[in-house]
DNA sequence: AAACGGTTATGATATATATCATAAAGTGAT
DNA sequence: ATCACTTTATGATATATATCATAACCGTTT
């Protein structure tokens, strides 16, 4: 499952390390693995150890809490180069959520006291890589608030436009999630999420196949998703 | 408003800075200023450009949005010791939230260049602040999760336990906050809280006297926050 | 003291949303 | 192919919550 870092090093210090010396790229490529993830594995579970320091290379994945009546609460959906690692990540010893795989996903991982002793040592880097967290902590606290503010047919137009501009770029996409794992992230219940999306049918703003989704009317659905 | 620092330097290096140089130290607290500001006051302008990094040295701040409407959202609530600046503070250049007193408050301020350029020479710091702003970050993201789960009653109960034990660390305190506000931090409307309140006092498990606030069932206030 | 604006408060009502029940369709395992 | 299980779907109903209306109260200004 784990193999040798095959990552070209010009992505590496473009997309992420820009601030890397010449011997901490070979450093951290030597210690890089690339772990490959089916649909529906998990790959991080609330509570364990942090061993890694993880970037999602491709796929898609979905940060989530499990709570005590075995709920599932979506705090986030990950694309490719977002960060699995937020920021509790230097300041927690043990995953504070679980990861799970939406679709076939390559994590590129790093094991976490050799990225802190890069960072300890490179002040550079250390900055780089807090911009990039915060960005995505950051992108989280928004979007969270995003929802928040919107009722449920507000919610759902959201989370529509978010898959077709935010992650598909397209106007035809397959959801990669449920109608459940909605519910989970937009704090809805499954019913809701399949009865608006009905509405939306109804109402000739979608159309739907199943998890097929075309999107037929746009602006009606940015109009809700401002409004609602 | 604005005067030199004085705070002591062992505060300084055992609660935020314990890896600065000694250098670094003189630098900082040649540079920082203190800024107090009256209850009501507003202390940073969603959108203003970031000029400094600043933590809470005493006082009580909200972090909120305002919408295209004028409603405010509130993010968190911020205790001293709490960073003002979040994460955003590196990959922002303008501020994403406003800040404004529930309390008379004293800020911190450090030039954020200077700030950056001392991450930048010091991985140590570095990784210290981004621990820290990890912290923060990671606290908010957690709240804004426990809150979504909630009920009405469950969200009221849950804050009122805030301030009770996270906050003023009492069984009897001043809310520093209008009913309004506490609707702006739990996602309700205004005679919402108020109704929840006064359900509370009815079944007897607070008292209200104004903004003041006796808990008086905390268990049952436990039950119904984690329940509800 | 009076007038004003905001906050707290409460009741009546409307509406949004969840819950419950049921069923068809899809999916994976044997 | 059949079975078990999950997902999608829809209707009926219950419930939670918001909205609207009104009023008392409080602090501030005139």
């Amino acid at each position: 499952m784990a193999t040798k870092c095959d990552c070209d090093q010009y992505e590496l210090r473009t997309a992420f390390f820009q601030s890397f010396r010449e011997d901490e790229v070979s450093l951290f490529c030597e210690e890089k693995v690339e772990k490959a993830y089916s649909r529906g594995d998990i790959i991080i579970r609330e509570g364990e150890g942090i061993k890694y320091f993880s970037y999602l290379r491709s796929g898609l994945v979905k940060l989530y809490k499990t709570d005590a009546a075995g709920k599932d609460q979506i705090i986030t959906i990950a694309c490719p180069f977002d960060f699995v690692s937020l920021l509790g990540i230097f300041s927690e010893t043990h995953h504070t959520y679980s990861v799970s795989a939406l679709e076939d996903s390559i994590l590129c991982c790093i094991d976490i006291s050799l990225m802190k002793g890069i960072a300890m040592k490179n002040g550079r880097f250390s900055m780089n890589l807090m911009e990039r967290l915060g960005a995505v902590s950051n992108k989280i606290i928004q979007e969270s608030l995003e929802i928040r503010k919107r009722n449920t047919h507000g919610k759902v137009a959201y989370i529509l436009l978010k898959f077709s501009k935010g992650i598909y770029d397209s106007l035809v996409f397959d959801l990669p999630v449920s109608r459940r794992e909605i519910a989970e992230n937009l704090g809805m219940t499954t019913e809701g999420v399949i009865r608006t999306l009905s509405e939306f049918r109804k109402e000739k703003l979608i159309r739907i196949n199943g998890r097929e989704i075309e999107i037929l009317d746009d602006a009606a659905l940015e109009r809700i998703s401002s409004f609602g």
